[in-house]
DNA sequence: CGCGTGATTGAAACCCTTCAAGTTTAGTGG
DNA sequence: CCACTAAACTTGAAGGGTTTCAATCACGCG
């Protein structure tokens, strides 16, 4: 079978597919393998794609004007990543997705996510239901950013991606919390004192 | 006629409405006027409504341990605001809505959007658009948080929303940006001695 | 082995916050 | 319409957290 990690990922949602709906699968999809290191979409471009992770992982960042890095998304394995804001509204994307480790992806076009919309209401509820989680997760990105010392911000990494901080080299999550590598560097033996101390 | 703010918003954005589907608008709106510092969602609360604004002006603020406010958005006419997060999974909210000035609001269950998209696949588009755009403008804000100094985010702020910064008090500005009231007012200095040497 | 990348550490600089005081503005009641 | 008060804004000085720059260490890989 083609697709399985997708086809899997979506019935692992309770969004059953019927016959018709895999030929449109089969059909409109592709599947990839990157490697580390590769450049899936370059800022200035057009994102065309989003991007399930069947295998591997995938970062998204921006460059701003000093040349610095900021990470906005990591993806591993069943999730989608993308630039919803070119994809959509046509325009130019702002950032890069790249490929943190060797990775196994398949090709979203926008159009196929219409298509599985018109023809499954189960599909279109789990359409909306990613999008409402994607804005979700951003709105507690953003409250994180104004409210949390570094300390705190990377608690809370570990608590939430325990898996992805053991993927990534240690200035990728800097990166992702918004701080310096010598910040995080720092922030670590602190609390690396701390639970020496009361632990 | 009834709730016209809300009608006028879809025509100027080509959603054309038959008359099954203004009933709709008809028996499941409510209109609300509320007065300045009126609160309309409560940190701990589950948000029922998506509220769309036809006057006035609202905002969505958290409140963190230091008992710090933070506010998320703003909502001047034809926006919408509620926490997604709340209405669709049904968690307790994390935000506060509240009325910055005498405002009146048109009230959404989330089930009329559900039933509209049915009724209307151009509604169902325009709902995408809805959470698409927001999406991106959180997006933005991410970006900004994490790479843009205090003056930057002051100057995105001027220019993304002239309006706003007419119409709420300055202190609001700082903690959108999610800086101190005393550190806008020293930014704000400072721009302008620049313009007065340079202008 | 040696090179490059990532992580750590130190010292100085910088940006923003905190706290405190003073000034301006806006709203309310006499 | 003025007087009074509270809220908002400004300003200063000190402090804290994070960055910057530079040097050093650790590690994996050709």
């Amino acid at each position: 079978m083609m697709f399985e990690a997708i086809k899997n990922y979506f019935s692992s949602h309770s969004v059953i597919l019927n016959e018709e709906q895999n030929r449109v699968l089969d059909s409109e999809l592709q599947q990839r393998k990157v490697s580390k290191d590769e450049v899936l979409l370059r800022q200035g471009e057009n994102c065309k794609y989003t991007f399930f992770v069947a295998k591997g992982l995938l970062r998204a960042f921006t460059i701003n004007q000093n040349g610095k890095e900021h990470i906005l998304q990591f993806a591993p394995e069943n999730w989608f990543i993308s630039d919803r804001s070119s994809l959509l509204f046509g325009d130019n994307s702002k950032q890069f997705i790249e490929a943190v480790e060797d990775s196994e992806i398949i090709l979203f076009e926008s159009e196929t996510f219409e298509k599985l919309s018109e023809l499954s209401p189960e599909f279109q509820k789990f359409n909306m239901f990613l999008l409402h989680n994607h804005i979700r997760h951003l709105q507690n990105r953003i409250n994180q950013l104004l409210s949390a010392t570094a300390e705190e911000r990377y608690m809370d990494f570990i608590r939430m991606y325990p898996d992805i901080l053991l993927r990534v080299p240690q200035w990728m999550v800097a990166s992702y919390l918004g701080i310096t590598p010598e910040s995080l560097s720092r922030v670590r033996k602190d609390l690396a004192m701390k639970n020496f101390k009361t632990g």
